[in-house]
DNA sequence: ACAATGGTCC
DNA sequence: ACTCGGACCATTGTA
């Protein structure tokens, strides 16, 4: 038995979960400890949380509630990654020769078209194949040259059929690399699972990281990458996969947060968030068109970004101008929100931090900086902060309560993937409903305000079918 | 080893 | 002129 004190509180007490916490300190802190070292390796991941901690929580009440939460989280955060995620290597593989044999069929036909063979994943070469040898239009620069990146190939693509292909062979080089060939070496040969490691305080507003490998960027969006998905399976054949995500967590923060009647009224309504702004937006027209939703859509996000109307305009497609208007009508509709924002970036420039609701804190030293480019960028930061920060915060919390709550209610249901907005589980085929109930109840739990959160679950047996 | 470029996620 | 918040990773090419 090793008592082992993180922080204020007695986390561990068996030598299972010590070990738990020495596999997190090896794998997080690229640490070795020997067996006869664990308590050092213990005592630095607790002081690098600390150290970590000094810049979001310093001296105020809510430090002693971060740093709580913080290293609760440790151990959680210690089971998740020692268990990993049951995964799929054959129908990986499968896919990944599918892939390349595509790839080599994009190639032949580019080099056909092209005349001659080059690399087609070198910038450099490209540059000259595009500019130099077919003389197309460049359009855009880089610091070193002409840009070749996915915006520029899509302008051209309308006009030579070649650069349609050469952006496919891209995207599927991309799939292939980063996730398929990537993946594949992730998997751990003894546990035949992929262990990620958590960064916990990865980053500045509060939010986590993964790495080796990032589980929290695993494609999303067409059919290829549910394929990928797919991949990430149930532990047994009597065990599920379940989703479960916060929807429209961060308008609905900042709905709570700037305590505007219209964005309220708006979730209050029930109605899809994206189409309720375009009708505000577009109130002149009797029907939404899909781009109308979108341009909504884009404002909808940009707003929790600190956007400018330029960036909007890039994201959405349409001219500068028009996106600037799209966010004047905005905050003319949801006049609280530019309040809110007017406050929050007094308040940051009177005491040089900004906060969650939690009270975890960033710092912001330039928010005053003479540089125009600086200090509006820093502004941005601060306006992004307390909305992606108090998300952070939440979901981290849940994490908490949840381990806590299956370990005293006896469920056969391991917590497995967090990414930002969504928690993953391993869950005992028998224990599905009981598990639901819970993980709906403490998500949902955790944070109470006027417009609340919702949680969406879904069940499955491998996480593209738990999602869809 | 490192910078630059590009691409994936929330 | 103007590059929207927060991350991680692969590849190329130069050092």
């Amino acid at each position: 038995m090793y008592d082992i004190e993180i922080g204020s509180r007695l986390l561990s007490d068996t030598p299972e979960r010590v070990d738990d916490f020495r596999a997190y300190c090896e794998r997080s802190h690229r640490y070795r400890a020997s067996d006869d070292t664990r308590t050092f390796a213990l005592e630095k991941a607790y002081w690098s949380l600390h150290g970590a901690l000094e810049f979001q929580a310093s001296e105020d009440d809510s430090r002693q509630r971060i740093v709580d939460l913080e290293m609760h989280l440790l151990a959680v955060l210690s089971r998740m990654e020692a268990y990993g995620v049951a995964f799929d290597r054959g129908k990986l593989r499968q896919i990944g020769s599918e892939i390349r044999e595509r790839v080599r069929t994009l190639e032949t036909e580019i080099f056909e078209l092209v005349g001659e063979q080059f690399n087609i994943n070198s910038t450099k070469q490209l540059q000259h194949i595009l500019y130099d040898r077919l003389g197309f239009p460049a359009s855009k620069k880089t610091k070193t040259g002409r840009s070749v990146d996915t915006e520029v190939l899509s302008e051209l693509s309308k006009h030579y059929a070649v650069v349609g292909l050469i952006l496919e062979h891209r995207t599927l080089r991309k799939l292939l690399t980063t996730y398929v060939e990537g993946l594949d070496k992730s998997v751990n040969p003894k546990t035949t699972r992929i262990h990620t490691t958590y960064r916990q305080l990865g980053a500045a507003t509060g939010r986590m990281s993964s790495e080796s490998p990032n589980l929290q960027n695993i494609p999303a969006w067409d059919e290829l990458s549910d394929r990928i998905k797919s991949c990430f399976i149930a532990s047994g054949h009597d065990r599920r996969i379940m989703v479960a995500d916060y929807s429209q967590v961060e308008l609905r923060l900042l709905a709570n947060l700037s305590e505007d009647e219209a964005l309220c009224r708006a979730f209050e309504g029930g109605e899809d968030i994206h189409m309720r702004t375009a009708k505000l937006l577009f109130w002149e027209h009797i029907t939404i068109t899909p781009d109308m939703r979108r341009m909504a859509k884009g404002v909808n996000f940009g707003v929790i970004y600190g956007i400018t109307g330029y960036g909007l305009s890039k994201m959405t497609g349409t001219t500068p101008a028009e996106a600037s208007r799209s966010i004047e009508t905005f905050y003319a509709r949801y006049p609280r929100v530019r309040e809110y924002y007017d406050a929050l970036l007094e308040n940051a420039r009177r005491t040089g931090y900004v906060a969650t609701v939690f009270g975890r804190r960033r710092y912001l030293p330039t928010i005053r900086d003479a540089n125009r480019m600086i200090r509006e960028r820093t502004e941005r930061e601060a306006i992004n902060m307390p909305i992606q920060g108090s998300n952070a915060d939440i979901i981290k919390y849940a994490m908490v309560e949840l381990s806590s709550q299956f370990h005293e209610h006896g469920i056969d249901a391991r917590m497995i993937m967090q990414v930002h907005d969504e928690l993953v589980f391993d869950v005992a085929s028998q224990a599905v409903e009981r598990t639901a109930v819970i993980v709906r109840d403490v998500m949902e739990g955790v944070y109470r305000a006027r417009i609340p959160l919702i949680v969406e679950i879904g069940i499955g047996e491998d996480w593209h079918a738990a999602k869809a």
